[in-house]
DNA sequence: AATTTATTTCGACGACTGTCGAAATGATCC
DNA sequence: GGATCATTTCGACAGTCGTCGAAATAAATT
C-alpha cells in the first residue's frame, strides 16, 4: 500500500460521522447496508452521509452497488487489512520492538527477539 | 480508548508531513530526535515542522522533552498500539471474522470460527 | 551582556472540510 | 406516464488546515 493511499485512508477515517458509518459497515459484515439503514442508524440527513460516503469510497474504503432503488454500502476490509498492515510495519517497529500487547507478563517473547 | 481519542490520532497522522514525521520517530526508537534533525531530514522549515509537532502531541502521538537547546520529540508507541488495538477490534472484525492476513492456504481457520 | 543557535509564536493567506436546503436523478408502483 | 421513494448533485456558508515570513523566546558561548 501507497503512503498516499494511507494518508487518504486515514483522513477518511478522521471524522466522526464517517468512523462511525465505516464501524457501522464493518459490524453490518460484507453484505453491507442501504444508504437509507446507515442515515437511520446515525440520524445523519441522507445528503450529508452521500458525502461521507463518497469519500470512503475514494479512500478505497467501501464500495457501492445498486439494489432496486437502494444503494448498498459495504466495507472493503481488504483495504482496512491493508491501513492496518502499514501502520504496523511503519508506525509501531520501533529499533527494539515496540509493538507487542504491552507486554502483560514480560515473558514469552524475552527469547529471542526475531527482528529483521 | 475512546472514539474522540482515536479521531485524533488518526487526524493527526492523516497528513503527508505529519505520516512522515511520524514514522521518522518511529524509526529512530524511544530516545526520539531533536527537531531540527527531523526538519533537516524532511526538509521542512522550522515553524511548519512545529505546527505539525503540536499536532501529533496533542493527538498524545509524541512526547517532547528539552535537551539544552534543543527539543527531543520521541514516538508514544502505547498510544499507537492503543490506536491499532480499535481499529483492529472495531473496523475489521467483521460478522465472519474479516482481519485475518488475507488468507494465504485457506486452511488453519475454517475448522471453529470461534467468534465472540 | 551581546551573539549565536534551536525552536516556537504570531499573523496572514488560499485551500479544503463538513453541513445543509433545494433541486435533480433513478427506480418502482399504481 | 404520473406519483412516490431512495439517493445524489448543486450552491452556499462558516470553520479549519497547511504554509510561510517575521518576530519572539530560550539556552549556550564568548
Amino acid at each position: 500500500m501507497e503512503k498516499t493511499d494511507v494518508v487518504a485512508a486515514l483522513a477518511a477515517l478522521a471524522q466522526d460521522n464517517r468512523l462511525d458509518t465505516f464501524r457501522l459497515l464493518v459490524r453490518a459484515g460484507p453484505d453491507g447496508l442501504p444508504a437509507g439503514q446507515v442515515a437511520a442508524a446515525l440520524g445523519l440527513p441522507p445528503n450529508t452521509l452521500s458525502f461521507h460516503f463518497d469519500r470512503l469510497r475514494q479512500a478505497g474504503l467501501v464500495t457501492v452497488r445498486r439494489a432496486g432503488r437502494s444503494m448498498i454500502y459495504a466495507a472493503r476490509f481488504d483495504t482496512m487489512r491493508a491501513l492496518l498492515g502499514y501502520l504496523t510495519e511503519n508506525c509501531c517497529e520501533g529499533p527494539p520492538n515496540q509493538c507487542r500487547p504491552a507486554s502483560k507478563t514480560g515473558a514469552m517473547l524475552s527469547k529471542k527477539d526475531g527482528v529483521a
